[in-house]
DNA sequence: GGATGTCGGCTACCATACAAGTATGCGAGC
DNA sequence: GCTCGCATACTTGTATGGTAGCCGACATCC
């Protein structure tokens, strides 16, 4: 890719997302420039797209910060989510050939091969990918980065609270199961299941926002600018 | 507004949507700032954006272009707009209060108004209140930006549809169905009610492709540059 | 005549300079 | 000691210069 906007749009995205860039931490145009080897520009036309994505706070003449999660925005992308991908399910159900379900199983023993390597980048990787084939087996791959975009705002919160829970195998079995009544040509017990598995990560939240409420921000909030105090 | 960037985008998607810019036509960054009366950064900016909602298509070194209308576009923000509408109006159903009706009723009301002085753009305007407010009494109105993305796709084949077909008082009646039902608490029969409603549009797209075939492109298709052959 | 090389003009991309605005910290004045 | 005002260092926003790459037309060669 020769393009650098996009190189750095995905570097920063993605570590926003892995949480190395922590909420409410401030991004400066010029060290991140500095930092990557680049121009402000690139940096800059990045942070502004990563700004419509929601994941940073652009405050003119302030600063950018990465944004803090706000329950308000995480109930909002769940809805968008469970919408998007229940409806794709449904068409899904009756279209699915024999093709489509090896593939979904053959992702599945993959992430059964993950979380026993304990490897949660992987797991991550898979998950998005099962997801994603879902939905195309849905006829509706071309809707997956809207879905993607609400993952992103989920994924910040769900890193938290994967290694806790050690739920690996419980998604797993939610995954199979979502297959398995896909297979059988249920649309409504197939649509439930994954309902429930969405819905299985999102009930977390909560417990998350007990352990680490620094990360979390009300909805109407103040840019708390908190420039660095003095050191450097 | 203070920002340069917001405006300048504001403006030009209002006019790629409205098909002022017509699909397929060069957008040069230095004649829209030159026209606007701004440097080229918030230009820049802007595209970017606009590229990122699928209105423009960006070719590096070549050009950048208004999107021609994919059909795959068109079926993919109408699947997004259905889901996430259609859902909002489940959880609408039971949560309306006698504020909420009679905010939607004068909506209504307002809407036979502009369809009686024929007055498209204010129907237009009022349509996408209509269905923004519908999303808010459901408890989703931080999802309607993802609606109003997909509805934008949608929004430039209408423009072509609207005047053809005189169907505004069909669509009015539709409105008002979808609000009764709601008021009478029947979510299945209000949700079938609009995804009727919300399909009437989507089924012109094919006879507007009949009559404006330079409008539309293929989804894998080649930039096709088509500098201006000499004149000028 | 047909294929090929070259040149001019255009594009978006990136780098850099300047402008406008804000929070912070110091120091004068009370 | 406390408060207020200003200097300063930072921020993002905007403007502009220079570069690489692509298209199209014309000249050249076979």
């Amino acid at each position: 890719m020769a393009n650098t906007r996009q190189q750095v749009h995905e570097r920063l995205r993605a570590r926003i997302i892995r949480l190395e860039l922590e909420p409410g931490s401030a991004l400066s145009e010029n060290d991140l420039a500095a930092e990557l080897g680049v121009s402000r520009t690139p940096v800059r036309e990045s942070l502004i797209l990563l700004g419509d994505e929601g994941l940073v706070d652009v405050y003119p003449q302030l600063g950018t910060f990465v944004s803090r999660i706000r329950l308000g925005d995480i109930a909002s992308a769940q809805f968008v989510r469970e919408a998007l991908e229940c409806a794709a399910l449904r068409d899904a159900v009756g279209r699915a050939g024999p093709r489509d379900l090896t593939d979904l199983r053959r992702l599945l023993r993959a992430q059964r091969d993950a979380a026993e390597d304990g490897d949660t980048d992987a797991f991550f990787q898979l998950d998005e990918d099962f997801h994603a084939r879902l939905m195309a087996v849905g006829g509706h791959a071309a809707a997956w980065p809207v879905v993607a975009q609400a993952k992103a705002q989920l994924d910040r919160a769900r890193r938290l609270s994967l290694p806790l829970t050690q739920q690996l195998p419980l998604l797993i079995g939610q995954h199979a199961e979502v297959v398995d009544l896909l297979a059988a040509g249920d649309p409504a017990a197939a649509e439930g299941s994954l309902r429930e598995h969405l819905r299985l990560v999102f009930s977390d939240v909560e417990k998350i926002r007990a352990k680490h409420p620094e990360l979390f921000g009300e909805d109407g909030e103040a840019p708390r600018p908190r420039r660095r105090p003095a050191g450097r």
